[in-house]
DNA sequence: GTGTGTCATGTAATCGGTTACACGGAATTA
DNA sequence: TAATTCCGTGTAACCGATTACATGACACAC
């Protein structure tokens, strides 16, 4: 028994292909009958249209690819959430894609979805990559996300720079003054501006700075925490790069017997889930991922309908609030329980499944 | 510009199309000479099979499709890079459909893949929806990962009840005598398991035994503790029936003014990437998430490829292992740093990553 | 020189949809 | 009644791959 094709149920609602095609597409006039003659065999045969042919003939997949880095955890599963929400909602399937740390295995990704998606949208944070992604997409519609302030090519990048120059101003207003920075890795352009924005907001105000490499992973947070709690100049505040370093250092402070926030204030970047679950709750910059996923997807999709209208490169800012925590302010500590987190919009669909009993 | 089409790439190197899909796809005898000059067309017109038209004749799409539910969180995100993990190795991609809550979603959603996979994964915890999913797949090879042993159907499934026991016999080897259960919802197939159990344990032991449902997310979680921290009969220890009810409810005692594990010892399920990282560290049933992702997607792709063959209908179980943190045991305090969680080994490509600096 | 086998290559049918165009019947108008 | 629209329907070409089968070149043996 091979699967019903649109031959199959023509034969089966006594009509011709056309209308099949005519009633399940929405285009062109049928009859009222013939509607429902079709419908009948549809349902009678399970039928369900054979996508591959249906590409071919339209030249659309209704599908997004998802260029994912290496770096995974929730910042990630967070966007990507949103995205699929987004696809969901306009009809389009989602193909993802992750691990892709070098341009070889990004390009190596890339390639094998073209053909297979209607638009690309690329996260790598690395701009080898994405101009490597530009230039291997082809006339495919793509978007960029690898935190490049990218004129010329669309784009959504988040406000590293401001967002690091609230963080180290924040500091600065508690009180606190030797203030270190754990920076992402070298080579990716988020970590790049979000020291960038740590060493301008310590210049004006005359501090000296203190910058170690992580690699955006909670280990090595972990490590450069335990490192900084050691020196005998120890800092009474970090700046970490994002929240899984700054949970890392947390532990590694908490480990060497210092308590945040008192010998230590702790910020992070991007507010991911588990930021206000660690205790200290983590004061952050605040990204409402699920939301930028959901608007990135949007965005795209509208770039693939509008294939040669008046070409689309701005570069969209999405600009991060600071969110104050017990780990930089120990008034803040009634505020953080577990209820408080303000939800995206794209997680609404999933509230109601959450009222226990 | 239009993409380049089979027949320019013939064109181009003076050879037929087949001679092209011969050197493309590997199938047939070609010498060096047609390779070469195939191979240099191809690059010079950037060329990319269409995806579309190849499934058409060959009807595989080399795409996987998976079917979440609507919980999010940890667990999924880690299920999913695992099997995408294994996709990229096996030259699949997948394809994502997430939030699918009750039997009519997860049908949409199955129905709109229907014709662009080869095979799905189906994660709903539900009964109903596992069968709705069977009938509807048709003669798609179907996974199922819904927490139901289902024999007769190919499936993997967590041994949930054998996890729970371990739990509570853990709970009163350590001393506890009034432990609660804070379950899953009601009609979730892993949930039901694990309430089950942790009854038979405690029966076994002869201890009164108290339930509350929560929804397996960390909101619902704070709430149950919350009011299990108020009773005047207080439990001292509870088996949450995941990760994130059981850190939910660890902050709702902290807020009570309790403290883990001196007044309440906390189990979780799962060991979720979080689970080490609030403090006291959560004892929980350690599932190797990621592996599990990975093995599932590799079966089905054995299935997919084996259609016809001797049907494999095997449920396959993974054994859930106790990890001992402070939240049951202070005496566990020294071995939780943020450096000892063993990789799954779908994780391992991305280890190069971590060493900071 | 003819026959036979091997093997790279080309031709054309095929997969399952969409859609331009042709067609025919009913309604409207002269 | 005949001419003109209008509109639902059918026929067939097309999308871009794969692949069964036919072809023809060449080598080798007789």
């Amino acid at each position: 028994m091979k699967a019903a094709t649109i031959r199959d149920v023509a034969d089966r609602a006594d009509v011709s292909v056309a209308s099949v095609s005519r009633v399940l597409t929405g285009a062109g006039p049928v009859t009222e009958t013939t509607r429902k003659k079709v419908m009948e065999a549809v349902d009678a045969l399970q039928y369900v249209p054979h996508s591959g042919a249906r590409s071919l003939s339209t030249s659309k997949t209704q599908t997004i690819g998802v260029i994912l880095p290496d770096l995974y955890g929730e910042y990630f599963s967070e966007l990507i959430r949103g995205m699929d929400v987004g696809a969901r909602a306009l009809g389009y399937h989602l193909i993802v894609s992750s691990s892709h740390d070098d341009a070889e295995e990004a390009s190596a990704a890339i390639r094998s979805m073209r053909g297979r998606v209607d638009g690309l949208i690329v996260l790598s944070p690395h701009l080898d990559a994405a101009n490597l992604a530009t230039s291997l997409a082809g006339r495919l519609p793509i978007l960029l996300m690898n935190g490049g302030a990218d004129a010329g090519r669309p784009s959504i990048v988040v406000d590293n720079h401001g967002g690091a120059v609230q963080a180290v101003e924040h500091l600065i207003a508690t009180g606190r003054r030797r203030i270190a920075h754990i920076s992402g890795p070298t080579g990716n352009l988020e970590a790049e501006s979000r020291l960038a924005g740590y060493l301008e907001a310590m210049a004006r105000a005359n501090l000296p700075t203190t910058v170690v490499e992580g690699a955006f992973t909670q280990a090595s947070g972990h490590q450069v925490g335990a490192e900084l709690a050691a020196r005998s100049e120890r800092p009474d505040a970090i700046f970490a790069g994002n929240d899984m370093m700054a949970v890392g250092a947390m532990l590694a402070l908490q480990d060497a017997g210092l308590s945040v926030p008192e010998d230590v204030a702790l910020v992070g970047f991007d507010d991911v889930p588990i930021a206000e679950l660690v205790r200290p709750g983590l004061t952050t910059l605040r990204i409402r991922i699920a939301d930028t996923g959901r608007s990135a997807l949007e965005r795209l999709v509208r770039l693939v309908d509008a294939a040669g209208a008046p070409a689309d490169t701005a570069c969209e800012v999405v600009r991060p609030e600071l969110v104050v925590r017990p780990s930089s302010d120990p008034a803040a500590q009634a505020r953080t329980t577990s209820g408080d987190r303000p939800r995206d919009s794209a997680s609404l669909p999933h509230l109601k499944g959450e009222n226990p009993q």
